[in-house]
DNA sequence: GATGAATGAGCCTTCATTCAT
DNA sequence: GATGAATGAAGGCTCATTCAT
């Protein structure tokens, strides 16, 4: 029992300097946070979030996954399976809501998410493109999905058709992302998305 | 006289050292990037850099700016007067291409304009973003002159449509800057969002 | 009666703790051991160590003397009551093969009493520097006894000489504690000394 | 000019850095001694030593490649050529005095040459057992030398009675070297030496 | 008695920026 | 105008030591 406490407290230490390096990350930027800025929110020694983690680098890779494990939640959950067009666009929208909803709940987590890199041989940026990569993926699966049941065109180039979707997807994120954005605005986001996928621009 | 001679000489070594500061950035990335690593490109002493701009953060802000004005010349030369959405599509995919030639010429204004990013609290970011808004309030004036003309649909978000337009190109853009990327591989970018933007995803 | 098995526990522990850290300063060297690395070795917590040794200084002092004292039997097994130089040669003789006896069966003995030195103002060193008159000074003894009874010269300054046979002794041990040292090697080391203690290096 | 005079005071502050250097690592060891220290000595900010040595490794470096070079000068000026066993002692007592002045003039050089060690593996030890060997070297050709000339006796083991008599002279040096020696000390070992490389210990 | 989580002093190292030459 | 020597703020990281459990 004296373990399980101990563990759990271990779990939770981990977990508070994991959200303040979230948050310092967020505020200034992989290389202008420093691990100080992080011990001085959690008012902990500095020398403390060594004995959690290896190194500074190891903690925004901590970060990275952490966001990435709870951006892959929103796709996991949405089968390929989807029969009509209408049953697609729902899919869609959800997935952009959910999208949304996280980003709004945590600002911190856009900011890093959607802005943040390191340098130039970095493998933290790879891995955001590699959510971004994941997302993909799965719009390419809603697509082989909806081209095989007929009601997505049949000359669809899927792979990148599922990139072109995943940034439109992006684009909405990040627009309702900003400081400014109201629900208003996210649903004209979400219209005009469906409306194109579905139909174009033409007239 | 001598002024004039002078004033050119000045002019070409903030250029040169703008050339220099291209090359780091893009290879390092802002915060890795040093002052000497520019000076020594150029053969020159590092103080001398700061003789032509205050600091590193001006150096990179002039980057960025002159990378910007590099865009902007690719929608201005594009007047908003296509009388079809077959003129429209070419029209895309010319700004598309020429994107795509100004990255591939120079590998490393890709790097910094669509993967550098400084800190929490740059503005350099903000630029970037703003630049990305040029090229969709231009996208937005094709817009409108297409709903006028009847080409495009009356139901259009202008303004989301265009933004959303945007984001597939430079989706393609990229698509295009990375290392493996071949004339078809960007043929079929290319397809893909003009079938999108004709018809949308649907059978 | 629990008391003693208490006594004799702590004891040990002592001794364990000893003798991880022979091994870890041995390996290391006193900057680079930390007590982790020794408590590693015993599957212990690292703070039990200070149960049982003030600092890391003062069990580097433990482990010093402990070496000491294993290096002090050497001499004191053998009486400065030789009667002819041939005996005073074997006594010689014996000396240096039961040092080089004790560093061979235990490397980290060789590498901390030959080679190990802490700072500028330790007295760890000083120790050492002090274990190496113990030796000096029983070998002067042997030298009065040799003089006393007409196998040494006479004119012998028997402090010096001591100190000199002394470093030769301790020359012979570090040569034969080297990783390649054979008995061939350590053999020839041995007549050589004793050439030069009985006739010098004239012809 | 310009040119010359700044050149020399580069290798003016490198020599001043070095000698701040060999004074801290003489005092404190090398672990110890930090660079700010150095820097505080020599009443420079601490980032300018790094304009001279690339890191604390490569000043200690510096350090002991000095002194060995000083002290190769020693052995170099001594010639492998006397033709009596009194030349040959008038040689290595040149080369004792030599040491020992060197040593007494400097006190933290004989610190750093007779003591100093790094860590368990290091190759700046490596690098004074280098120096006792460069002595061995020369003692050992003084040898073949008078071996061949007959003044020194035939059966000797020429590789290892070189390394004896490098250690009896180093002992020397080591008693010169102590706080308390005087004048009649030094001679009183110097003495010895001789007697016992000319006729051993025996009567 | 044992443990190991927490601490922070301490040190190396980098590099943007300044300024005397 | 150009230079590059000097500076020191700034920050990552280690590990001996303490002490609550």
């Amino acid at each position: 029992m004296v373990n399980i406490a101990s563990t759990e407290k271990i779990a939770r230490r981990r977990e508070d300097i994991l959200q303040a390096a979230i948050t310092v990350f967020a505020d200034k930027g992989y290389h202008s946070a420093s691990i100080a800025d992080m011990a001085a929110i959690l008012q902990i020694g500095h020398g403390t979030i060594y004995r959690y983690y290896k190194n500074k680098k190891a903690l925004f890779d901590a970060v990275i996954n952490s966001i990435l494990q709870n951006l892959a939640t929103v796709v996991q959950d949405e089968p390929p399976t989807t029969d009509s067009l209408l049953e697609y666009k729902g899919q869609i929208v959800r997935i952009s809501d959910r999208l949304i909803a996280i980003f709004q709940t945590d600002r911190r987590i856009a900011r890093i998410a959607l802005y943040e890199t390191i340098d130039g041989n970095n493998d933290a940026a790879d891995r955001v493109t590699a959510s971004f990569s994941l997302f993909a993926r799965f719009i390419q699966e809603y697509m082989r999905n909806g081209v095989e049941k007929g009601f997505l065109r049949k000359n669809m180039d899927q792979e990148i058709a599922a990139r072109i979707v995943t940034s439109m997807i992006f684009e909405t994120v990040k627009a309702a992302t900003v400081e400014e954005s109201s629900e208003l605005l996210i649903a004209r986001w979400r219209d005009e998305i469906i409306q194109i996928m579905i139909g174009g621009l033409g007239a």
